[in-house]
Order: structure tokens, then sequence, then C-alpha cells
DNA sequence: GAAGCGTTTAACGCTTTAGTCAAACTATTT
DNA sequence: AAATAGTTTGACTAAAGCGTTAAACGCTTC
């Protein structure tokens, strides 16, 4: 973790971008070791293992947005007010790198077993912040929905266009990238407005 | 396509639940022979390649919610009319089958040429449907919403639910099953109204 | 029951891939 | 400049995977 050599950089970048783009069974050290120009052993020399520089991979990727989750399930604030917040860093992560959610979610559905022990690393304690949520529905909600569902549906808003975004660029917007990426600033604002009307 | 031998359909049955778990390259043929029990050269009999297996399999994945959308799209009836009965079914599909959307997303990402093709296969012309938009949105849309926001925020919040199903069933409903589903047929009910809500 | 058809099987060849290892190379320290 | 620790390389091994082929099997038809 520490620091890092220059070739360890290298492979990390481009082993993220071809994990991401063809998983992880449809990526060969070969490919890895071509793209970041340098010899292929080397990638055993410095990660051991094919299984282990991808588990590498993966909690790099987890990382990128577990904590904000995180930290909204966990803090003593109310989702309300989490909601710009959180919303705007996680689009910002997603613009940045719009085939990380596929990658994580593949991953995880593949290899189900997976999710509760990352939960515990990644410090998510599903039982408090259910409670808390439950709490928070008594007090806040007026529509008397579920917060899970409310969680569900602000979720589903930031993320989806990205996990679909050979899909939506090409139907909706017509191939023109930055149309669409135009578009998902714009989710910046209409996501908070949204959940806003859907709170009171 | 017509009619189909037994051991055409299970092969089929296998790939599909194989590919759609572990992915095209994570999955090899004799991973789906041995599931299906039958010899694995049978699948070179009666598809002649992988590719080819794979192929069929993704279209037919394709065809289970394509049409869907491609009714809305093109339809001479207003979306809010529409939104009803697409939630339900679209919603029904994936509950008989949650993984089905992260494997279309999945090929379709790591894939993205394919897009325009299927495009024309399955008879969406995104030129029209953007135009029926348009005209939909100067008419019905008060709020003053992009109407390809609104298609955007539809589809998020049906499918998202199951491509995250893992992390969702973990975190909100602590892994039972039954509770999962309880809440995604609720939200055959909760989408509609919150997209009235939006569009009023 | 022999011929002929589609189906199923086992064996083979070939390519790709992950991982190891010892040798070569580099740079720093003594 | 010699020694040493840390990197990089190419050659090798073993395993997995895809596709082909010829033989075996089973069933209908003549």
């Amino acid at each position: 973790m520490a620091l890092q050599t220059e070739t360890e950089e290298k492979i990390i970048a481009s082993a993220e971008k071809l994990f991401y783009q063809k998983g992880k069974a449809g990526t060969s050290m070969q490919d890895i070791g071509d793209d970041a120009g340098i010899n292929r052993t080397l990638l055993n020399y410095y990660f051991r293992s094919k299984d282990q520089l991808f588990e590498a991979v993966f909690r790099k990727a987890m990382g990128r947005f577990v904590p904000n989750l995180a930290a909204m399930l966990h803090s003593d604030i109310s989702f309300e007010e989490y909601i710009p917040a959180l919303v705007e860093t996680v689009i910002d992560t997603m613009i940045e790198n719009p085939q990380i959610s596929i990658f994580v979610l593949q991953e995880l559905s593949s290899n189900q077993d997976r999710m509760p022990q990352i939960m515990k690393e990644m410090g998510i304690n599903p039982a408090f912040a259910l409670k808390k949520m439950e709490e928070e529905r008594v007090i806040k909600v007026t529509g008397g929905m579920d917060s899970r569902q409310v969680i569900l549906n602000l979720i589903s808003l930031c993320i989806f266009p990205f996990a679909a975004k050979p899909v939506v660029l090409d139907i909706l917007y017509n191939g023109d990238n930055e149309a669409y990426i135009v578009a998902m600033k714009e989710r910046k604002k209409i996501i908070p407005q949204l959940m806003k009307q859907l709170l009171s």
C-alpha cells in the first residue's frame, strides 16, 4: 500500500482498465503486461498471482464508493442532509470511471459469498444502519414509504445511468458522449430535487 | 429456432445459468456440459462454437426486455399511460431472473460496437423515439425536466435494485430473500406513483 | 435384419494461459 | 571495483480449453 514503484503503478493502471472492461476471466496476464508495456512475469513478481492482482484492483474499486455509502448509513445526520453531497461525489466518481459499477456488481453477483466479509472490512454494520433508517422513517418521512425503498431509489438514480452507459448513450443521446456527460451532471441537481419531493 | 431437441434445451438452460453467473470468459464449454449432464462435444454439435452458443443466449436475453422498451418508445400512447404496465412486466421479468441485467449490461459494456446493430435488429429507432419524447415533453411535462431524464429515472428505478441484488439483499434486507422479493413487488406500485408525482 | 439416418461418445491436436526458475541486468553500498 | 540486494527477462512446465474426427450407438425405414 504505502509506496509503490513505477512499474507497480503501471500494472495496477492497466489491470484496472482491462478488468473493468473485460472482467477477470476475460483478461489474461499477458494482456495486462502488454498494455502496461512490461514483461508479463513482473505481474507475478509484484502480485504473486492473478487472483491477488485482481483482488487488489477489486478492493481499490470498492474503496471508491463504499465509504460514501457507509458514512451516510452510520452518521447522526439525516439522509436528507446527506443527499446533495452524496449525489455529487458519487456522480463525479462515476463520470471519471463509468465502468466501475458494472465491474463491482458483476463480481459481487458471481461471487456472492464475498459480500458479508467485505461489509465487515469496509466497516458497514447493516443492523445499525437499519435501525437508524427505521428511526428516521418514523420521524421524518410522511409519505409512509419504507426508508429502505428511499435509499434504493436514491442509489438507483445515481448509479444505473452509468452502468447502462452504452445503451443510454446510444438510444437517448444518439452516441454523443458530450451530451451524455452534460446530462449526467444535470442529474446532480435533478436527483436531490426529486428526493426532496419524495420525502416531503 | 422452431423446435428444439431435449438436449438442445438442456444446453441452453445450463448455458444461460452459467453465462449469467460467470460471464462468457468465466464459463467453459465443459462447465456447461457438466451442468447439463451431457457430453461436452454435443455443444459443438448443436451450436458449432462457443461464440455461437453465447450469441444464442445473449439474443434470448435481449429479447426478454428490449421489446417492452421498444413498444414504449414507439407507441402513439403517452409514457404516462405506459408506465404501470411497463413497470409490472419489467419487474416480473427481473424477479424471475435477477442476474439477466448485469449479464446484458456487462456484455454491452465490454463490446460496445454491438449496440447500434442490435438496436436495428430489435427494431428500435432512436431518432423516432427522441422526436416522440420531445413532443411529449412540450405537451405534457410541466416541470420542464428533459424527457430523456424522465425515461432514465424510470428505467433506473426498475432495473438497478436487481442488478445490485447481492448488495441490496445483504445491507438492506439482511440476507432475507423473502423480504427482498416482497420489497421488489412493492415497487410495482411505488415507481408509478413516483413517476406520476414527477410528471404532474 | 440390413441400410441409412441423426445423435452421442472418446480420443486427439492445437492454442492459450498461469506460474516457476535461473540467468541477466541495474543500481546502490562497501 | 567488488559485492549485494533488488529488478527484469526469456525459457520452460503443466494445465485448461476449444474444436475436429472417426467410431459407436440407437432408431426408423425398407
